[in-house]
DNA sequence: TTAATTGTTTTAAAGTTTTGGAAGTATTAA
DNA sequence: TTAATACTTCCAAAACTTTAAAACAATTAA
C-alpha cells in the first residue's frame, strides 16, 4: 500500500477542482446519492463527470454501491477525517452549502 | 476578495503537489526557513521552486519576509488553520518529518 | 567598481488534466 | 427480443502545470 504522504497528496488534488469539490460537499451533506441526482447539479457530460467520481474513489474519500442500473455514492468519513480531518466541519459551514 | 470555496480549492491545489505538500509540512515543522535552507532538501532548480513559493503564496498558506539577499518563509497559520483545520497536527504525524 | 550570491521572471518544451463525443456494458421496461 | 436508461471506457482536443535555461534585478563581498 501507498505511504502517507503519496495518499494525502492524492487527496488533496482530488479536492483541488471545483467539480469534485462541489460533489464532496453535496455528498457530506446529503449523505448518499445516486450519480443522477446531482448530475443535474453540473453543466458537465456524463463522461466527464465519470471521471471525477474515479478520482475521488481511487484517492479513497468516496465508495460507490452499484443497485441494479444505479449507482449510489457516499463519503468513506474514515479516509477523508484522516487526511483532511476538518473538511466536513469546516467546508460545510464556511462553503454555505448548509442545509436545514 | 474571493469566495470561500475558491479559496479553499486553491489551498488544495497548492497542497495538491508532492514538492509543495513537502514544503509545507517542513515549514509546520521547522517554523521560518530561508529559501535556501530547503533548496537543497530539492533536487529541482532554483527557477521551479520559485514557482512553488509562488503558488502558496497566492493561496495563502505561506507569507514571505525579504532581509537583504534573503528571503525567509513561513506558514500562515490563520489561513492553513481555516483551509485546511487538521493539517499541521495530522500531516505532520503522520508523514513522520516530526523531530525530536 | 567588479564579481559573487540570492532570488525572480520569461520563455519554451514536456507532461498532465479536463472535457465531450462516440462506442460499450449492464440492467430494466415494453 | 427490442428499446430505453444508467453509467463507463476510449479517444482526441484544448487548457493547464511543471520544469529548466537564460536573462534579469538587487544585495553583499572583494
Amino acid at each position: 500500500m501507498d505511504d502517507f504522504p503519496s495518499r494525502a497528496v492524492r487527496a488533496f488534488k482530488a479536492l483541488a477542482d471545483p467539480t469534485r469539490y462541489k460533489i464532496v460537499c453535496l455528498l457530506v451533506e446529503k449523505g448518499e446519492l445516486g450519480c443522477g441526482d446531482f448530475d443535474n447539479q453540473f453543466t458537465l457530460s456524463k463522461a466527464a463527470l465519470s471521471h471525477h467520481y474515479r478520482i475521488l474513489e481511487n484517492a479513497g474519500l468516496i465508495v460507490t454501491r452499484k443497485e441494479g442500473n444505479h449507482s449510489y455514492t457516499r463519503i468513506n468519513h474514515s479516509v477523508l477525517d484522516e487526511l483532511v480531518p476538518g473538511f466536513a466541519g469546516t467546508h460545510l459551514k464556511l462553503g454555505s452549502l448548509e442545509v436545514e
